[in-house]
DNA sequence: GACAATTTAGAACGAACGTTCGTATAATCC
DNA sequence: GGATTATACGAACGTTCGTTCTAAATTGTC
């Protein structure tokens, strides 16, 4: 529901009647609107972290292990589920630019994220794979920019060539990175 | 406002006093809520109209005009009175799940814009400027997104680099449509 | 300067918002 | 098994939401 209609969006009738409990009784389980966008966020974060990140770690490192951080955060941001699309890009463009403890925590949250992509990438360097003297923050913001890029082509445009387009600049990013 | 709090979030009581008009005052030229929102979006789509895509027209075409297309871009995504960053993105993903006329009026313009970047880097192609066979579509989706995280940078991360690292992918964009 | 049209204001509407309260049921603990 | 703690409920709170009236003020036209 967040996905759909935001952070803000999301409100406690509805949310309760969705559940088929009663607006108190939801209510009581987490004592403002806020904590509950909180506690949504959270389990967001949660979940992106087991679907996405953990699986990845499995993988080799290096190059092998970014591919599969790509492939499982395409699934991920497509997902049924996500009606919305990617729910954490909703969420920084809903909260960019509304101070308090919301923004705060996806702010951290979505450094880490990119400093995640940073070491996966720093690895690659170290081992060879990618050339030396790469600069992994571009690196991170670049293939940030694709995840963004095919959230807005599939959600918005329903572009159904998005994921094709995604990859390949995927693909070019990491060309690009070796030589 | 809308930029902050986005398009459902603009509420007429706040807008009106905000204008120091009375509630009614403000509804009546407008006639309900959507076709308020409906007037914001267009305005934002004329507004960067005529200060990214028109100014990058009087430009040589090939690669001047859209290196001009992408600093103007840069510069109207930074722009201060775009209190909650670039309202057009800001709109995409509030709007991606909401079926209406808003989200179609949105989508149709998205759509024309991508076609835009195309276009100017066709054009680039036709002039030998960038290489024969070139994917425009897939340059434009690149383009896009670096827009994408560049906002996203800027805004929530805000990070003082981000002009640096949008502007960097940029030029490998250009690096890579010309070999 | 009278008249018509547009623009604004004020009051009120029902609905939904987040939140609080007191209470009844269910689970847990000694 | 009785006391205690969670958990859920329905009703109501004050506020704000978008919207609808009607009336007053302003503007433009002949």
């Amino acid at each position: 529901m967040a996905g759909v209609v935001g952070l803000e969006g999301l409100t406690i009738g509805s949310l309760a009647s969705q559940t088929g409990m009663s607006k108190s009784g939801l209510f009581g389980h987490f004592g403002s609107k806020e904590a509950l966008q909180f506690a949504v966020l959270e389990t967001v974060v949660e979940d992106f972290t087991l679907k996405v990140i953990r699986p990845a770690l499995k993988e080799p490192t290096g190059e092998a292990r970014l591919r599969k951080l790509f492939s499982n955060w395409m699934e991920w941001t497509s997902a049924e589920e996500q009606a919305g699309g990617c729910p954490l890009m909703g969420a920084s463009v809903e909260l960019d630019a509304r101070p308090g403890e919301l923004r705060n925590y996806l702010a951290e949250q979505q450094i880490e994220w990119l400093d995640c992509i940073r070491r996966m990438a720093q690895k690659a360097v170290a081992e060879g794979n990618f050339r030396a003297g790469l600069d992994t923050r571009q690196f991170a913001f670049e293939l940030h920019s694709i995840g963004l890029g095919f959230n807005f082509s599939l959600r918005l445009l329903q572009d159904p060539d998005a994921l094709k387009r995604a990859r390949a600049a995927f693909n070019s990013l990491i060309q690009k990175a070796k030589s």
